[in-house]
Order: C-alpha cells, then structure tokens, then sequence
DNA sequence: TCATACGGGAACGTACGGTTCCGTTCTATT
DNA sequence: AATAGAACGGAACCGTACGTTCCCGTATGA
C-alpha cells in the first residue's frame, strides 16, 4: 500500500491531530486553521466530514472514549485504594479529555452516541468515586460532581506551551489532591454540592 | 436635581452595572448587548466611551482598582494571620474582578495606568502572601503566582445563575484552603511554579 | 418658544468564517 | 501510452455578526 491510498490514510490522521491541537487551544478556532495546522487543504477535511459540526462531534466522541479508557484502567487496579484513585486523577490530567468535551459542549448538538457515552463515563466516575470512598481514603463530603468541576478548573489552566501547561496542571492537581485526601480532619465544605443537571445543562445548544 | 441630568446619571451607573455583567458572562459579548441590558440604546453608550475599547479598559481598571481596595483592607488586619488571608481569598472571590481583568486580558490594548495599578497589586498581592508565610500559616512552598493561578481557576467557575457560582466558588476555594494551610505536613508540590512572566503575557493583544 | 443636549435605533461598512467549486495532480487500469 | 477518476489545494461565494456612524424625535431649561 503507497502513493495515494497511503497519503489519505495518513491525512486522516494528520487531520485529527492537527484538528485536537487547534480545538483545545482555542475552541471557536475557525476551520481553516485546522486545515493549516495539519498542512492540507480545506477539500481534504470536506471530504472527510461534511460539515464542522461532524468534526466537532468526532474529537468529542473520541476524547469521551479516551476517557472511559483511563477510568476503565483505573477501576480495574487492586492495589491501594488512594493511589488508584489519586493516579485515576493525573491519568484523566494527561488524557486532557476534559477541554475537547467540555469546552466544546454546547458548540453543537451532540449525538445519540454522545449521550450514550456520557452516560457510560458517568456511571464509571462514579463507581471509582463510591469505591474510594467506601475505602476511607476521599473526603466523604466531596462528591462526584465536585471532582468533575475540580478537573474542569484543572483544565482550564493554559499558561505557556503544552508541555509547561502539563507541568502546571499537575502542579494544582497536587495541591487539589492534598485536600482530597481523608485524614487530615477538615471542616465540613460549605455549599451544596453541584448536582448533575447543573453539569449537564451546558450541553444544550442553547448555553 | 430631576429631569435629564438625573437620567443622565442614572444612566452612567446603569450602563457600567449592564456592561460588568455581560462582559463577565461573556468576554466576547457584542456592545448592543450591553445596551439592551441597560435598557438604553447604543448611542447612550457612544456618547459616554468613543469605542468599545476604551468601555473594556474602563471596565478592567475599576476591577482592579476593587481588587487593590480588598487587599488593602485584608493588610489592615491586625489579628490571626491566617484568618486575615482566608478572608482575603473570599473577598476576592466575592468581589469577582479577575472575571474581567484577566478574561479580558489580551482583547484591547492595556492603558499605562492599567500597568501602574497591577504593579501596585501585585506589591500589595506579594504583601500579603508574605506575611502569612511569615506566620507560618501559609505553606512555603505556594507562592503568590501560585494564589493568582489558583483564584483564576476558580473564577473559572461558572453554573447557573449569579448566587449559585458563587456558592459553587466558595466551596471550592473551601478545598483549596484546605490544601494551602500549614498544619497538615504535605509533600512538595512537584514542578515549578508559575513565574510572573507567564502570567503577565496574556496581556499582550496577540496572546 | 426655541436652542440644545440626550438618546433610540436603523443603516453602513467591513471582517470573518463555513461551505462550495473548479482546476490540477497523481494513480490505477486498459 | 492514454485516460478515467479519486484526492486535493485553494480561490471564490455568501451569509452573518458586530463596531461605528448618522439621522431624527424628544423633552428640558432658559
């Protein structure tokens, strides 16, 4: 397999990763830039989606499924229960999932499958929030929702080139993680918790 | 005093109060916007600032300009160090203004009085954050760019209506505040911290 | 009564960005 | 060698959004 086959199959990648990169710096980037990034023109990524919007819903799927991967990962560990779950935190950091499906959200509609997939992660969020919970190691007060809106701030960090935002991000995840933890007796966190409808609300077209 | 010069006031107060709130809501707001809030038409916003421009430095210079205020008086504190800061970071949180001055960072062309008073928050900012590591009530190892970056994620925040945010903010500065006290012997945060440069770059207009 | 400051909102010009379209190149098949 | 057609580059098109200007009505204060 060469020449052109081998080309396009190459330019699909070339594309998603030109298309990841621009999208996470800046989400209302226009598609052009994409196109740019990835040193192809405009018709190679037509041919590939027919419109942004199905490009949108593809990073975001996909940033979805890398998402379940790293929880799936996490959850399957025996070890400690903290550190499972502290490295279940620097893992989701990494991936950097939560710009792309977050700061995207909104943006379009999103699919059946989307939803379908929002509701997988869901329930596996959760699963590793109740089991170190249960364990005595995380804060009983802390929900699953704080640690969804506690990424969220986590990501919205963006300070320099990628590698330094990393180091960043890792750097207050470190210090959110300290908080986290159980034994140190805290006072109890003012506030109602965010419930889901709150986090949920921002998918709508509308927000 | 009645009549048109009273309106004209009214107005002044009206169109800074509609323009603060959906500037905050949406940095990329467009100016008829503002109006509509305010309840007056555009010309009424023309006739007081000569571009949209000149109302964004107005804007960010009395965010400032409050937040110089709220740290001045977290410095006047005589008592527990540590109360003093904790309540300065409230402050803060409450009074809002890195919303504007540093969403807005990089959208307009920054005054030279806009330089003069983030130098004099800044010494102010350093002031305090001194002074509670000195008490040994801050951890040593969080510096002030540490503080900025972390009051910025949680200006980040934002669900719901105006008093949920807010609610939903000081919960989390809760659990920072839980991480930033000395007492718990943590472990050094890894990487360095973020340095003034970093930050003080997205106030070029090309960030 | 009248000059005028004030303000409402339509209209203008421009910039931007998603999408389409046409000409070109390179491959695979005859 | 010739050619049909897939893949592509990029200019052109078109709708939209927004900052700014302009014209006119209104009510105020002399």
């Amino acid at each position: 397999m060469s020449g052109r086959k081998a080309q396009a199959a190459r330019n699909d990648e070339l594309i998603l990763q030109a298309a990841r990169a621009v999208f996470t710096a800046d989400p209302g980037a226009p598609i052009a830039a994409v196109a740019e990034k990835a040193g192809v023109g405009i018709s190679a990524l037509y041919r590939r989606y027919p419109s942004k919007e199905a490009l949108l819903q593809k990073l975001c799927g996909d940033g979805l499924k890398r998402y379940i991967e790293v929880t799936e990962l996490a959850l399957a560990e025996e070890g400690d229960a903290w550190e499972a779950f502290a490295g279940y935190l620097r893992g989701i950091v990494d991936a950097d999932t939560n710009s792309l499906t977050i700061r995207l959200a909104g943006t379009f509609r999103p699919t059946e499958e989307l939803y379908h997939d929002a509701a997988r992660a869901d329930v596996l969020a959760t699963a590793i929030h109740r089991r170190t919970v249960e364990a005595g190691a995380l804060r009983p007060d802390v929900t699953v929702a704080d640690i969804a809106l506690l990424l969220e701030q986590i990501a919205s960090i963006k300070l320099g080139d990628e590698k330094r935002t990393a180091q960043l991000r890792h750097r207050f995840l470190a210090l959110a993680t300290d908080a986290l933890r159980v034994p140190p007796g805290h006072r109890e966190l003012p506030g109602p918790p965010p419930e889901d409808g709150e986090l949920a609300a921002r998918w709508s077209p509308a927000g």
